[in-house]
DNA sequence: AAGCTTATGTTGACGGTGTCAAGATAACGA
DNA sequence: TCGTTATCTTGACACCGTCAACATAAGCTT
């Protein structure tokens, strides 16, 4: 990709114009708040450097965004929206082996986080969560992808890869609780790192699911 | 506790005495610091409010502390020393099974992060950790506590209550990381409460642990 | 006891942050 | 064409961490 310009994506109004009005700045702004955010992390990211980088006044996102915090779940939105992508592309394969998607579905998990790490802190990480301040549209997104780990979760139960006995919910809480304390563990760099992943999550599959009489 | 005076804890020198010189600033401010982290969270936490509540001037604390970063890790320090108390407390018990040692210390574990949710955060969060920040003796501090987990996990191995044919490390990075997910969805308010405290760790310990013929 | 050194505490200042208020500019609809 | 509204601007404020320069006192040496 060319370098894109992010002073002037304009696309909806004319496609150039060195105008007082931008054009299109909330979206550019969420693209450049996605690299600024890769580039210095969640600390890093300042309103200020954001609308620097856009060669926009300090306070020009404020009619885009009322708050920090609304950019914030904005670009959270957009992680759980790929996620989400990603996710389906596993359940949706046909000729898979439960058990395969399960593993597929577990490494696909720590990948995402490994590969995103300050994305993922936001979309899972106190900064948002801690004190309850999720957009409402944020809410709307990230929910069905925890509903979607207990739905999973049932199905993996009747397929008879994980336990039947245990109570559904709790089940999911404790996989999805593995999976996200092994992405923390990585993305904050404690005791353990990329050269793990695979090794862990066959560790964690292995421990998880029972023996099947079909398949691997 | 009738309302510690902050301002004057003075133990070493002259017992008390309105002085230009606080006397024992250091160990004030540590514990002024862990009341404030409880009431208003790391991010609320500031040099300046925990100066002013000691009723010292701003800079004061560069003295005892060279850097905020130094105070955080000396905050986590402590955390750490008394986790490691509480987990040597749980070892140290004879005459209990090694699953329900392993329970308890699962148990443990979770419960210590959410009583101290900010505490906990310090200590395993991305603020110190992410960006190598951590002290030399904040890190020989950790570390023994991370191996700690390798030791009785391979103990565990040992004794059958843990699968013998999974490599160690990647055991224990696997368990380890359950609680700490688990610790961090419920401190982070997502997806769980403290009401699922006591089944999520029963869950989990079920999915772990191997039946032994003795004990439950 | 006097004086020098060092530890400790103070005020002032700088650059950074999020955010509000007030004003400038331009697009849009009647 | 004119008012309304959306957008962008500068100015200001209250925080924050931190450095430099200075004030005070404790402690050691002589």
């Amino acid at each position: 990709m060319p370098e894109k310009d992010l002073t002037h994506t304009a696309k909806k109004p004319k496609p150039n114009k060195a105008a007082y009005h931008h054009g299109d700045l909330r979206s550019t702004l969420l693209t450049a708040a996605n690299v600024l955010l890769k580039e210095t992390g969640i600390e890093g990211l300042s309103l200020r450097k954001l609308a620097d980088k856009v060669g926009v006044s300090r306070t020009a996102p404020y009619h885009h965004f009322k708050d920090k915090n609304q950019l914030l779940c904005a670009i959270a939105e957009q992680g759980f929206v790929r996620w989400q992508s990603d996710a389906n592309h596993i359940f949706n394969q046909t000729h898979v082996s439960p058990k395969d998607k399960y593993r597929q579905f577990f490494h696909g998990y720590i990948c995402y986080a490994a590969d995103n790490p300050e994305l993922y802190d936001l979309m899972f990480g106190r900064t948002i969560w801690k004190q309850n301040s999720a957009t409402s549209t944020l809410r709307e997104v990230a929910y069905p992808s925890f509903s979607l780990q207990v739905d999973m979760t049932k199905q993996w139960q009747q397929q008879g890869l994980l336990p039947n006995n245990e109570h559904t919910l709790r089940l999911s809480q404790v996989t999805w609780g593995t999976m996200h304390g092994i992405a923390r563990l990585l993305i904050d760099g404690i005791y353990a790192d990329r050269s793990h992943i695979d090794e862990m999550c066959e560790c964690a599959v292995n421990l998880f699911t029972l023996n099947m009489n079909s398949s691997t």
